[in-house]
DNA sequence: TTGAAAGCGCTAACAT
DNA sequence: ATGTTAGCGCTTTCAA
């Protein structure tokens, strides 16, 4: 079933095919009678112009990419919202390239979208949150960026200058151990997160800074690695409970998933949350207000995230001004998980 | 910065153009020799064949589409997901058009699609669960399906014959529904969802049905339309219980965020689930088992969802024989939320 | 095994 | 205001 063409288009109302795309970009003047011609025959055949055939010639498709390890992971789907609905106003379409947290088809799916040659791609999650990422890694994003426009969310590459769009995740940790300290909780433990990814570290860092800058300090044994899912939250819980010995009265989480799952872990123990134990999650996703009780937790700006990188590709496809780095800042929401540190027994 | 062409490759390794195309689609035998001379040209200016050339000429474009009223909510990634692991494997890459519900949207996609050339288009939520879908509508869809392969995921569009894949709601509901039966309850309710939508109909129609065939009724006042949300499975399950009169010992949700909702109302107001009152969602999003206590719920198989609508795409687009619906069943999942029926106080 | 050339469906000078 | 024509970067006959 052959598709009508411009061309069929032109013929059939007796005017060229430069006369047809002209009514169709509206790209120059035409008569009104003729333009009513053309339109009743393209309506007629209700034609819908190749944009493949337009991207080819004017080397820009409509189309941005977002690469993320795991869409089943609330937090990245409110990425994904914020970055579509600000696409839609500029008239992009999204590709979305799920790549299940692994490298080779991080790979894969940048060949692909060179290929296809897309306006743009957003990179959030793999390795531009891994500490140490292989140099063979960092160069194929680079000769990406030769020719498309990427921006990195909430992560980094290091010894180079992409355009970047993260939420201070440093700042959000900090916010959260203060309110901790501030509750009058000493004893604070940390859970979840790979220890080779940045996201997990820069939080540990700033809790133990925070920590230390009031003379306190976080307990080696109360920093606990892990995944970032909710199965991990309990497991790791888990082993700071086991050490009835030294029991934290408040424990921060990686990420709203752990932080359930600590929840989860302290409830099968019979402790009650806060009351006996006060947990903080982060990333502020839908979960966070799905369970019992309501979470603590630290706000990422998850749609503007998004916004902001569609923004800053369409910035720069259009000539116009950027800055390299839009920091957003995280905040804190307080709900039920924490609370007043629980007055010592013995 | 001009992208190096299959011109350019062939100038500097002095062969044709068609020659390189060879090597690069591995469409005809190439001397060993050539190859290579071509291969080093290739991988030294790090080539990437434009997508957009060679998808105008071979009419397809590697691309699949997937529109979703709301990826935010955890049922429609978990789909995608299934969705994306099969495009992988058969080598489509994958555009997500959020609509927010918005027809119009809906509407604007389907036009974007058809320029865009995709290979198939999967429909997911919106339009296809009106019980009462406007003919312009269906008229826009079915117009999209005569260029394009479309595949209907959980939903219908009346009086036409699309490609289907869905799970049995009625079947599901059913299940539930003697589920609770069976556990002693005999006061039921359903909450959630809007009614002119068929999730919401087709449930409503399979609880009523199981009920009655034992002897039993959904009352017209337990039966509370609604959102799909969390707020409003906690807003209707509230409306259920101030009627101090007539209290139901289980309730039935359009889905896993009312049940939830609802979980929470009732605590809010002292009740013990499901020690006082027994609650059961619906889509075994990964919600259901981060909520305390966890819930029991109708998995609706949501990759496979996903995994056949790809599948049935590749067949359409590769003159496999295929057939036209695809039914899956939904099965239960019971977890800690429903439980047997109180004993009666009075 | 390789090359020349036509054409996929459109836009954009350049003419008229 | 409208038409002619040369590409955009590739694949695919058809010849050699």
């Amino acid at each position: 079933m052959k598709n009508t063409t411009i061309y069929d288009i032109a013929r059939e109302a007796e005017v060229s095919v430069s006369t047809v795309s002209r009514v169709l970009n509206d790209t120059a003047p035409v008569k009104a009678s003729t333009r009513d011609k053309i339109m009743k025959v393209i309506e007629k055949h209700k034609f819908q112009p190749n944009a493949l055939a337009r991207s080819l010639i004017k080397k820009e498709t409509g189309t941005i990419a977002m690469i993320v390890p795991d869409i089943t992971n609330p937090f990245f789907p409110e990425v994904f919202y914020g970055a579509n609905q600000e696409a839609r106003d500029k008239g992009y379409t999204f590709f979305l390239c799920n790549t299940s947290g692994d490298d080779d088809r991080e790979s894969e799916y940048l060949t692909i979208l060179r290929e296809k040659r897309v306006d743009g791609i957003i990179f959030i999650g793999g390795r531009i949150n891994l500490a140490n990422c292989p140099p063979e890694l960092v160069q194929e994003v680079q000769e990406a960026a030769e020719t498309i426009p990427v921006v990195l969310v909430n992560g980094n590459l290091a010894k180079t200058k992409f355009h970047r769009v993260y939420s201070d995740e440093a700042v959000g940790a900090a916010l959260a151990t203060q309110h901790l300290i501030d509750l009058g909780h000493r004893d604070i433990a940390f859970i979840g997160g790979l220890d080779f990814m940045t996201t997990t570290i820069q939080k540990v860092k700033a809790v133990k800074k925070t920590l230390e800058d009031q003379q306190l300090t976080l307990r080696k044994e109360w920093i606990q690695y892990g995944e970032f899912s909710i199965q991990a939250g309990r497991d790791l819980m888990n082993k700071l409970l086991d050490d009835s010995e030294h029991r934290p009265t408040a424990v921060l989480c990686v990420n709203d998933f752990t932080a359930i799952g600590a929840i989860k872990a302290a409830s099968e123990r019979g402790l009650h949350v806060p009351e006996d134990i006060s947990i903080v999650g982060f990333d502020d996703s839908p979960l966070s207000t799905a369970v019992i009780p309501e979470l603590t937790t630290v706000t990422q700006n998850t749609h503007e995230l998004g916004k902001y990188a569609v923004e800053r590709i369409f910035q720069i496809n259009n000539g116009m001004p950027t800055k390299r780095t839009t920091v957003l800042t995280p905040k804190l929401i307080v709900r039920q998980s924490s609370g007043p540190a629980p007055v010592k027994r013995k």
